[in-house]
DNA sequence: AAATCGGGGTG
DNA sequence: CACCCAGATTT
């Protein structure tokens, strides 16, 4: 018994029972592929029920509006895929409504990459190809002994050039999944389950002590402390919300007018009265509501929440600024600071 | 090669 | 607290 054929029959017994498996078809493959990118299968799974329910064919995604998607796609996070989900889906609808059926043509639809183009030609089409994940990366690097960092061009390399040996060439699909359910269950990152696995034999790690070590990972990300201060203009029980644009975090998605700074701003009714026309200027008084803190892979948010109220006629300055309805306003795509924000504030109202 | 982009689970 | 998760894209 090899690698390969111990990988198949543990599948055998031991897959998971995801409900993107029940179907072949390369939508609900590539819709699945997308949602999973970074995020456990816990966690994506019922965004993946949910958009099979509000949009159960390529055509329909295509024909929705980006607010729509990013709206069903919030708490998820990493919002360029919801957008770039939908760029896609416009681009297939326009050719039909068809797939690409090879990796190469996957590659390049915008948010599928190296892992992702292989995941769906896999799986979808029964392409050859070994689909390289966080999984893979652990089971591999421990099994083999790669010691070179995973996140290094030779790391990375040594890693597809393995995954691709051990491929199962008749069914590349059950393979990759089944690599992925095996790191994901019992190699895992912490505490792998060694005594039951039916590849510790051969196994570089478990031989040499190193599952602790191993993958090894080089480069580490930093946290970057920011502040925000939001000002939350209340008029006639409405709320000022802007939608966010230029390339940075929480593009597209809708807020608060904000100043993002180091240290904070210790802002003043001025600083409020920045957000309007001068023509509807007046006095401002801002009360602090809360403080919460936030944190991203990168960033640790500190938000300061300012209740705004002016004498006089809001007008904002930026026209994407503009005042809503509390039940309008719940239904833009907002992040997960603002959402919980507003859950704080409407049990103090 | 390094930084950016979210949010939540885990030890 | 650090690290990870069915990574991709930009700088």
């Amino acid at each position: 018994m090899n690698f390969t054929s111990i990988l198949s029959s543990w599948y055998q017994e031991n897959k998971r029972d995801l409900p993107w498996r029940n179907s072949k078809d390369p939508y609900q493959i590539w819709l699945s592929e997308i949602l999973l990118q970074q995020t456990r299968v816990d966690q994506g799974t019922s965004y993946f029920h949910k958009f099979i329910e509000t949009f159960p064919t390529v055509q329909d995604l295509a024909q929705a509006s980006e607010e729509e998607i990013l709206k069903l796609w919030q708490g998820l996070g990493y919002y360029s895929r919801a957008r770039n989900l939908h760029a896609c889906a416009k681009i297939i609808h326009a050719n039909g409504n068809i797939f690409p059926n090879n990796r190469i043509g996957l590659l390049a639809l915008k948010g599928v990459g190296p892992y992702t183009s292989a995941a769906i030609a896999s799986i979808a089409f029964n392409e050859p190809v070994a689909a390289v994940d966080g999984n893979v990366n652990r089971v591999i690097s421990r099994y083999f002994g790669v010691t070179d960092a995973i996140d290094s061009r030779e790391g990375k390399a040594k890693i597809e050039v393995l995954a691709n040996e051990v491929l199962d060439q008749s069914h590349p699909g059950d393979h990759n999944q089944a690599m992925m359910d095996f790191g994901a269950t019992l190699c895992t990152p912490s505490s792998p389950n060694c005594s039951s696995c039916p590849l510790v034999q051969g196994c570089y790690a478990f031989a040499n002590e190193k599952t602790q070590s191993l993958p090894y990972k080089a480069g580490k990300t930093k946290v970057t402390p920011v502040h925000f201060d939001y000002f939350v203009f209340i008029a006639d029980s409405k709320v000022a919300a802007n939608r966010r644009t230029g390339n940075a975090i929480w593009k597209n998605m809708y807020a608060f007018p904000c100043v993002e700074t180091t240290n904070g701003s210790n802002p003043k009714p001025v600083d409020a009265l920045e957000f309007l026309h001068s023509t509807s200027n007046g006095q401002a008084t801002l009360k602090h509501i809360c403080q919460l803190k936030h944190l991203l892979s990168h960033r640790s948010i500190t938000a300061d929440f300012w209740e705004v109220t002016v004498a006089g006629k809001l007008e904002f300055r930026d026209d994407n600024t503009q005042l809503y309805t509390e039940d309008q306003f719940e239904k833009l795509p907002v992040p997960r600071l603002i959402e919980k924000f507003w859950h704080i504030y409407k049990q103090g109202q």
